[in-house]
DNA sequence: TTGAAAGCGTTACCAA
DNA sequence: TTGGTAACGCTTTCAA
């Protein structure tokens, strides 16, 4: 019914207001040679039609899309979002639109949707991470736009990168933990096989440990579930019964942390006292918990914000300015209550 | 530089195929008629090639735009990201794209926003609340394409609801108070004038209140900032000063409700012994913390699920099945500790 | 099962 | 400052 009826076109506003519809596509436009009388005509027309501009045949004709695209693993998770929010506000005075599209950290949903979005041509596109099937990797380097890789620093780029390192990232709690002095250390993490981040992490403990010739054998993984604190949970019941002495333990995420402190309370154990719980990403909600949480700051927004500003400059740019291909943020621990 | 490569088109996979670009249209959707061989042989051409549909020429050409809108006041708000999920789940089937706006509780940036998302074209849009600018309204009504208020019941609907009634929803949690033998009874809420499902929650407060002959004078409106407990502790110590007594307060939202627990463990004041704390929302957190929050589930998913379901009804309709114009969801009371 | 021609609504380009 | 004309890459429609 609704959808039969015919939306005003260009042509229609023209014919109304006795102009070619060339005067009526510039005279929408701001900066543009219209004279002031035409230009109110025309405006005068188009209110009078209800008439929008059809985008579709813009961009289409024009060639641009405006638009990035930008798939993140979950749409569920503060940090990615909080790097979604940086990312579109960088772009948003660019006139470029994001479309975004999340994987459930599946490299073949990744693939899916990476080439569901190509479908579109997006000026640009931001995978999260530098994981990714064959096929995917085959797409986005034929995809003739600039791709940026983030929230890692994968050994073989695509093209661009907005990172850093997850390794390097967990190591700063776990040097926090032996700066105090603290010899028995676990990890709580979750399962490795579809994040290489978290996978990341675990590495930066083993690093750490071996390292200071610690063992690195505290270890619990559990079935991570969004939005659970359960894992945490498990995870520190069965660290502290199989290593009771465990004098502190660094888990994937803020949640994963929550959930093990407050297993901790209930079993009678003292946050930070007797043992200490970092986590990691600094979700707006460690600070406010009790105790409040002692985690690693990865910079989301920042990772967000840096990527906006590459593809302004890589979109502007006429092929000469080499932009550095690599940007690298800086992860910074916070220090809090729980550890 | 890369982006003045120029990407294949039909034509070109028609060429390396020896076979019309129709051919090629056709056979690189489903379900045509179109010889195995022959298509085999386009699918060759089209890896040969990197070949990726341009959808922007396929839905001007066609007509559609394969894609619906919804706005949403803030990204950050679980319960808005619940229905949005559920949305874009609903219609994932049915090759339908989610796009996405969100207006900072601002009818003017919702009117911006909605013009900017209907040059796009979309089928169907839907927007949160009730509450838009004329111009806002104005533009809803024009689109030619259907509309979905949600999360409300506006008193004049432009086309379709599905929503609540926040008075009502808010009603449950002021008779839970007063079935528990409580009279003194308090509110938190926020700025009103920007929020009208704020606004019904505390009018639900006022009319429960009146109908049982009690005083609604216990309320403290804060300013509310994204994502902090803040104004839940102002708006606790303040009522608690002036009137110490009070018996049971509801808060505006969940994490509202979090600060002033947590501000009432400060004061020494127990919850729910010497207070009751109620929120709004059923946010995943609230069942973790300790008190576990007593709050109104207001089906944030259910209100996404049914927004898709009526849209692809409407799409698919022929005009003749007259669906609903007005779905309400309900909302429900979840027991929990803190009341 | 395949192909040819005619748009879809806008902008780029050149001319007036 | 304006207008005419030719794309843009695909799908629709009709014909073979």
């Amino acid at each position: 019914m609704r959808n039969k009826t015919k939306l005003p076109t260009m042509a229609d506003v023209a014919n109304l207001a006795g102009v070619s519809s060339m005067t009526v596509s510039r005279a929408l436009k701001p900066d543009t040679s219209v004279s002031k009388s035409t230009r109110e005509k025309i405006q005068k027309a188009a209110d009078e039609l209800g008439y929008v501009l059809d985008t579709r045949a813009s961009e289409f004709s024009s060639g641009k899309s405006g638009f990035v695209a930008i798939t993140i693993p979950s749409i569920n998770n503060g940090n990615f979002a909080d790097t979604v929010k940086a990312f579109s506000d960088g772009l948003a005075e660019q006139d470029l639109q994001v479309l975004l599209g999340y994987t459930n950290y599946h490299v073949d949903r990744e693939e899916q949707l990476v080439e569901q979005l190509l479908k579109k041509r997006p000026e640009a596109i931001v995978v999260t991470g530098g994981m990714h099937t064959d096929r995917c990797r085959l797409l986005l380097e034929n995809s003739g736009i600039p791709v940026i890789e983030t929230w890692d620093v994968p050994e073989q780029p695509i093209d661009h990168v907005v990172g850093f390192s997850n390794l390097q990232a967990s190591e700063l709690m776990f040097e926090h933990f032996i700066a105090q002095g603290h010899k028995k250390i676990g990890f709580i993490g979750g399962d490795n096989s579809r994040d290489s981040r978290g996978r990341d992490r675990y590495l930066g403990f083993c690093n750490t440990m071996e390292k200071h010739g610690l063992s690195s054998e505290r270890v619990s993984f559990q079935e991570l579930a969004p939005f659970s604190m359960e894992p945490g949970a498990s995870g520190i019941r069965s660290i502290m019964k199989e290593w009771p002495d465990t004098e502190a333990v660094m888990c994937v995420s803020d949640l994963i942390a929550y959930g093990a402190i407050t297993e901790c309370q209930r079993m009678g154990i003292n946050v930070p006292d007797d043992v200490k719980i970092g986590g990691f990403g600094a979700y707006e909600l460690g600070q406010f918990l009790n105790p409040s949480i002692t985690t690693i700051d990865v910079g989301a927004a920042q990772i967000g914000k840096f990527a906006a500003e590459k593809i302004i400059e890589l979109l502007s740019d006429d092929g000469n300015t080499k932009s550095a291909k690599i940007v690298k943020t800086e992860p910074t621990l916070i220090k809090r209550q729980s550890a």
